[in-house]
DNA sequence: GACTGGCACTCGTCTGTAGCGAGTGCCAGC
DNA sequence: GCTGGCACTCGCTACAGACGAGTGCCAGTC
């Protein structure tokens, strides 16, 4: 492992240069383009010592060298800093965010305005259910028969749900089920609500308690269990830049994948508190990715997170400026959940 | 002009053809897999006189013939019958759809089965505001200076909109702002409000003026005028079939034409009432799909419709089985609706 | 007059060869 | 430990030739 400093400028050398020209790089260019102070012969021999400890790799014998996985991850680790945004930027982040108008607005805005900064695909979690509380409880009534239940979560998701009841229902019933769902639920975390949810059946008096088994039913089943999550996409032109070097000359795989919120939640959904998250091609769990990248983090207002949010590009990504954009973005809609 | 039947039939032989085997076919191919009654010589003077007509040209001197544009076109209109469904696809059809809980579930629903159906890209516009009812307004007080405004329409689809009071109202003043539009509104259709928002703005009691007229801006700006349309979309993996072939290489503009919302709504938002559409590359008004095909029409409760539906593919595509598709699915959803 | 078999021709594709050049590994020398 | 030099590798491009699918045309047949 014996890696000394001049080694590391080389890698990291090696992975810029790859980067922006997006073709291997050799010796000679190397030196030619940083300043190593040494000739390329020394270079090469980094190089050879590169090569066997598996952080580069030459595409064919008479090639310049490569990255690999193994290569941006250490170039991430230890190679690079955070490149702070420029004004402009923050600029652009300020405005394409200011003026929405509600919680859809936000998201949308987002994920284009992160498409767009990173010139890359874009993913945006909708504030998780599982995190929010309940902020409000309506009942309205569709038919004597129907009710909507509609839930305002403190993110600002708003989510409804037609609820059949067992049999027709009267006005003042329906208004005693919102006052005691209120009651009960309002200011707690969704994710605690099932024993609650339980308890309002158990209370509820008799004439009551069909039309609140069939609402505790849909609350729990569509709201706390079943697809809670939701999801926003762009920029997947983007996929198309580089030619098809990247993404080992495919898209099929990566646009699969994109198709399955099941597989974008797992991407972006694991946030941890203030981290920000670098899947590195096979770092990449889900075999479809293992030809790309992903930079994710949190967001939420604060401190607390509230949903993901990333970007997801080829392995040969500017991870520097990348990760800055995302953390940058993230923490502006953080901000704006929060003035909410 | 003068094509007579076996010229026709030599066509509709070719784009059958070419549309199954992606290559294109060549006059003793032809008479081996059609039962044309003639020989490749014959076939060959017929293709002359087609490729004159401008319904068929060779991509290069020695290879065979492909349908132009305006070969589909023929094909379309006089040549194809409307392919039935299998009864295999009618229960697919079936199975994907029962158990929608909600419009969400629906669009969603229909807009993958749609994708997997006809191996293409799906969208799907969810019901029309401009075409909606209101079926009722609910108003959630959020804070004293906040409602929470939500539009349910009689299509299912629900908005909600954050209201931004000029100042604190009182629950009392809540209750009566909720009672003066629902009587005003409910059962109108979206496009027919301005003048009847304008009323109650007007003849609203001087205290509850001010709420009234910021709720009545929301009501306007947001529903009625702006992004009232929500697209769904689908499939987009499947652009990738047929290799590089389709799209001349690039599907670099197809994409980023599937990020523009208003691109889409042009796309399949046109329905006329119980027409199926199809426009085939270069008929398309957009450039960037000027290599593809749209097949598109109306859906809705009974002979109404509410909004369209459609897919998006190579205008190598087989015609007949995808026009089936789209409208059977079509009809699969109005009915779906119809029960609401 | 319409169809057919035959034939010469076109031209894209495939294969093989040769030259070029970027890049390397190694080695002797400083 | 670094450097300059040198032989070597090998992908890329260009070019030539063989091949073959497919065509257009024409003379002959029904």
């Amino acid at each position: 492992m014996g890696l000394d400093d001049r080694k590391l400028a080389v890698l990291r050398a090696i992975v810029e240069d790859y980067v922006a020209t997006q073709e291997p790089v050799g010796s000679k260019a190397l030196v030619e383009r940083h300043q190593l102070g040494v000739s390329p012969a020394t270079v090469r021999n980094d190089m050879a010592v590169l090569e066997e400890e598996g952080y580069i790799r030459q595409p064919h014998t008479s090639a310049g060298r490569v990255p690999t996985d193994r290569g941006y991850r250490l170039f991430v680790d230890r190679l690079s800093r955070v490149k702070p945004l420029s004004p402009a930027e923050r600029r652009a982040i300020e405005r394409f965010l200011v003026g929405a108008v509600d919680l859809d607005d936000v998201v949308h805005r987002t994920v284009r305005l992160l498409a767009q900064l990173t010139r890359q695909v874009a993913v945006v979690q909708y504030p998780s259910l599982a995190r929010s509380s309940v902020r409000h409880l309506e009942l309205v009534p569709i038919s004597t028969t129907r009710l909507m239940l509609v839930m305002i979560a403190d993110t600002g998701r708003v989510e409804q749900r037609l609820v059949e009841l067992p049999g027709p229902i009267a006005a003042d019933d329906v208004t005693d089920l919102r006052r005691l769902v209120n009651e009960k639920l309002v200011g707690t975390r969704l994710s605690e609500t099932p024993p609650l949810v339980q308890a309002l059946v158990d209370e509820s008096v008799p004439h009551l308690r069909p039309a609140m088994t069939t609402l505790s039913t849909v609350l729990l089943e569509t709201l706390v269990e079943r697809h809670e999550e939701r999801i926003a996409l762009a920029g997947t032109a983007n996929l198309t830049r580089g030619g098809l070097l990247d993404f080992q000359g495919s898209l099929r795989p990566i646009l699969e994948a994109l198709e399955e919120e099941v597989v974008l939640l797992k991407l972006i959904g694991e946030a941890e508190p203030s981290t920000t998250r670098v899947l590195i091609g096979d770092e990449n769990e889900i075999d479809n990715l293992r030809a790309a990248s992903v930079v994710s983090t949190g967001y939420g207002p604060g401190a607390t997170i509230v949903g993901g949010l990333g970007v997801l590009g080829p392995t040969r990504m500017d991870y520097p400026g990348t990760i800055a954009t995302v953390r940058a973005v993230a923490r502006y809609v953080g901000e704006l959940l929060a003035q909410n």
